[in-house]
DNA sequence: CGTCTAGTTTGACGACCGTCTAGGCAATCG
DNA sequence: CGATTGCCTAGACGGTCGTCAAACTAGACG
């Protein structure tokens, strides 16, 4: 029940894409299913907002602590909470009255592998 | 000879923001630093861009090139290009009739630290 | 049931983004 | 010089994004 593929939007696949960008050049539907993770990332609310749960320890974080770290009203944190699961950073799950967030450290993993530039590349 | 730090538009120092942000909360100042970065990879064109720069045998390639992988008008691939530029992922030099890019690999490695994931975080 | 708290959804508004056409600058070649 | 080619800038236009206030849903607790 471990390493569910990471997921774009749309349900495509990502895990193909788990090449360095510096290897060989992205196909243009790579680049396509690539860019709204990224996109996603450049944010900086949701940079922080993803870097609060992914780096809490015990691995998930309650909204309530995330709206308090930010001067922004609860609808707009929603709002980006919302933007970093639906392209599969983050998961939700709701527990009585609280609802917890947690990083999905595969789709991370892959993100970074793209953009990883390997020892003696185009030296 | 190596490890010069890595620009943002501003000139402010991106190399204070090389940690995992599994491993730590960013602070709203890194993330607000980091953003923009993210922001530039997330189109699909400018992510083929620079894969196609960073990718190409011999580190540089001619705008030519790139203007020819694109179903776009010159002035839009330029604009996409100076939007590499201008936070640091590539390079311009002009050399006779032809203006050559070249991927700045420091910052991409910057980026990845920043999305890795080390082993043992957050087990 | 009624009420309170935690989060999300909806709809609106101003700002920003990606693309184009038109025009400008720089280097090359007759 | 004038003409041509390579690339960038300027300006415009439609679409998307980040934010908020208001209204809604889901549990918890009497």
């Amino acid at each position: 029940m471990s390493k569910q593929p990471v997921q774009l939007v749309g349900g495509a696949d990502l895990e193909d894409c788990r090449v360095p960008l510096v290897a060989e050049p992205l196909t243009a539907d790579q680049a396509e299913r690539l860019a709204p993770s990224f996109k996603a990332l450049g944010d900086p609310v949701r940079l922080r907002l993803l870097s609060l749960i992914a780096s809490h320890a015990g691995g998930e974080t309650c909204v309530c602590d995330l709206t308090e770290a930010f001067d922004l009203t609860a609808p707009t944190i929603s709002h980006h909470l919302k933007v970093l699961k639906e392209i599969g950073l983050v998961t939700a799950e709701r527990r009585g009255t609280w609802v917890y967030y947690r990083a999905e450290q595969p789709a991370l993993d892959l993100l970074s592998t793209v953009l990883s530039v390997p020892q003696g590349v185009n030296a």
